[in-house]
DNA sequence: TTGTACGCGTTATCAT
DNA sequence: ATGATAACGCGTACAA
């Protein structure tokens, strides 16, 4: 049951490795004969093929590599099903690759890209700009996907949504149904990302309505919970109820966060929205699902994976070159927000 | 900015490619002083090994293998982040693979041990019975976590909750609030996993309290809808609602499923638990915040995970043999089940 | 159609 | 401390 190698193959059915070879590789120049009978005596063996040295010697692969970083992350789960299909769908194969909190997704990338011998890679979360310079180091297309990279302008390929209109669209909604005291549940005071867009898009609907940006009504994310969980929604609605502070509605980061929202104000003995209301963002399953359903920003998810997909391809084989394309997001009026008097 | 090999840092810096390859990996050695130059000019040239060529001639490596299957799964988020953490203190490192649907996990586990010289692996989903002669390919040692699988026996290595003996008691305490008319939304008819085992505990508990078991009370899962998923939970008990049939309570095969079929009852006007109840399975973080909160069976995710790891290093150590490891589930009683009378 | 031999980029074993 | 060189397992030009 040890190590066996093509030579091991090539000697036990009397023939040479390219034979072998060629007979998994599905090479046109072989006699049927004799590739039936290697391939038997390969499944008769167990005989595995080592990747390490087929993509040492492989001068290309078609394979796409996709990073992401923050599997858990029910944002992503469905995009990357459509990852796949489009991708397997072109004949390319497809990697996954994840990527730690700590890691550096673009080093992972330049390693890859030379380990696999890739195509083209997808960047799914992660990403900040700090990270500019090292992209240079990677020779073939990428494309970041549904990371609103503003600050990397337009010389890089992306697909996102504009979150800071998002934002500002669905903030604008709120005051449209009378709220004045909107509290916003938001990602880290030193977010450089989506978080930071958000926010502006909310300062910006705010002030266009009249409306004075309120600091007190700002919580920012509990640093030793996930950011973008259920369970920072709870602990900091639960203060912010503590805090005797005045509003009439929560707007959270995030889908999960306004979930977490809602439970601390039905702990609190409140109603949603009769009592309070709650708006959150990104449109995921559960924001329908929930009872009440939650109002908030719905991004067209599968959409910008097809055009992620559509755009590298168009990328690889020289049709385009890199591009920033901004989706439309929608805004889904649930059950969750209220309309005051 | 082409690919650069350690041949040509060894070129650029006048010294032999060992000695840059001593630079690298840190071997005593070296001077400092060529050290610091060679690994200057790295930097310098942006110089990264490869991998392949790397695991190629490496005879072993430290590394531990997650093989997931059902990533979108959030069953498996939290527990990929115990695995991960647990198995980086070891001083090892830790790779993620990802499995598709089609794909046989154990094929792709032969391959990896080979390519990537492993030293241990941890199933985390899939891995039905039939699969059994194939694992005898692998060499090193492997673990089977949270996948329940009874047909295997003992002479593999798992870890696992009871699932029968976990549903029966769910099933019981719905029985012990008075609940008679009980509906099941189960998986595929045709299922051999968790789905038939959880089927079973249904079925014995009723069996226990002389309830009869009656056929048209099991909803199976749609086929063209993921099984643990809300939108099937949703379309199932709306097809039980709609065929008037006659029940008190809904047991959802999972968590998911459950919420999904709350909102059907939502929409169809009822209330939960007050005109019909439900209980879920799995105890997702969702089932504590959703309104009302979910009756379920908390499997316990961070013990599994942590005793998997642990199970992986003592047979890897060679302090334990292969065995198979049954946890305790908790019962949660949340506000979804309604006692009668 | 088939086999031989070389090279992919790296690490490890020798000498030096 | 350092450099030449032999593997690692495979694909492929080239010769047969």
């Amino acid at each position: 049951m040890e190590q066996i190698t093509i030579k091991e193959v090539a000697k036990l059915c009397g023939v040479g490795v390219s034979t072998v070879s060629r007979a998994i590789n599905n090479h046109p120049d072989i006699n049927e004969e004799t590739k039936q009978k290697v391939l038997e005596t390969i499944q008769k063996y167990n005989y595995v093929p080592n990747n390490s040295a087929r993509n040492l010697k492989r001068s290309d692969s078609n394979t796409i590599a996709v990073l992401i970083k923050g599997i858990s992350n029910p944002f992503f789960s469905e995009i990357v099903q459509v990852f796949e299909r489009e991708i397997t769908k072109q004949k390319y194969s497809f990697v996954l690759q994840h990527v730690e909190e700590f890691e550096d997704e673009v080093d992972i990338a330049i390693q890859l890209e030379k380990e696999k011998r890739l195509k083209g890679i997808v960047f799914l979360g992660g990403l900040s700009y700090h990270t500019e310079k090292k992209l240079k180091q990677l020779t073939i297309p990428f494309v970041i996907s549904t990371v609103d990279v503003t600050e990397l302008g337009s010389e890089y390929a992306s697909v996102t949504v504009d979150n800071t209109k998002e934002s500002r669209k669905l903030v604008d909604y709120l005051c449209g149904c009378g709220h004045k005291r909107i509290a916003l549940l938001a990602a880290s005071q030193k977010d450089e990302s989506i978080g930071k867009l958000r926010l502006t898009g909310y300062r910006q609907a705010l002030e266009a309505r009249g409306i004075p940006y309120d600091e007190s009504l700002v919580m920012w994310t509990k640093e030793n919970l996930p950011t973008y969980s259920m369970e920072n929604g709870y602990a900091l609605a639960k203060e912010l109820l503590e805090s005797g502070r005045d509003f009439t509605c929560i707007f959270a980061i995030s889908d999960s966060v306004a979930i977490g929202a809602c439970k601390a104000l039905f702990d609190a003995g409140k109603r949603v929205p009769e009592d309070c209301s709650v708006a959150g963002f990104d449109g995921l399953g559960i924001a329908e699902f929930y009872q009440p359903s939650i109002t908030t920003i719905r991004q067209p998810r599968m959409e910008m994976a097809e055009a992620t997909i559509r755009l590298l391809f168009d990328m690889i084989e020289g049709r385009e070159t890199a591009k920033r394309q901004v989706y439309d997001a929608e805004l889904i009026i649930g059950q969750s927000v209220r309309t005051l008097e």
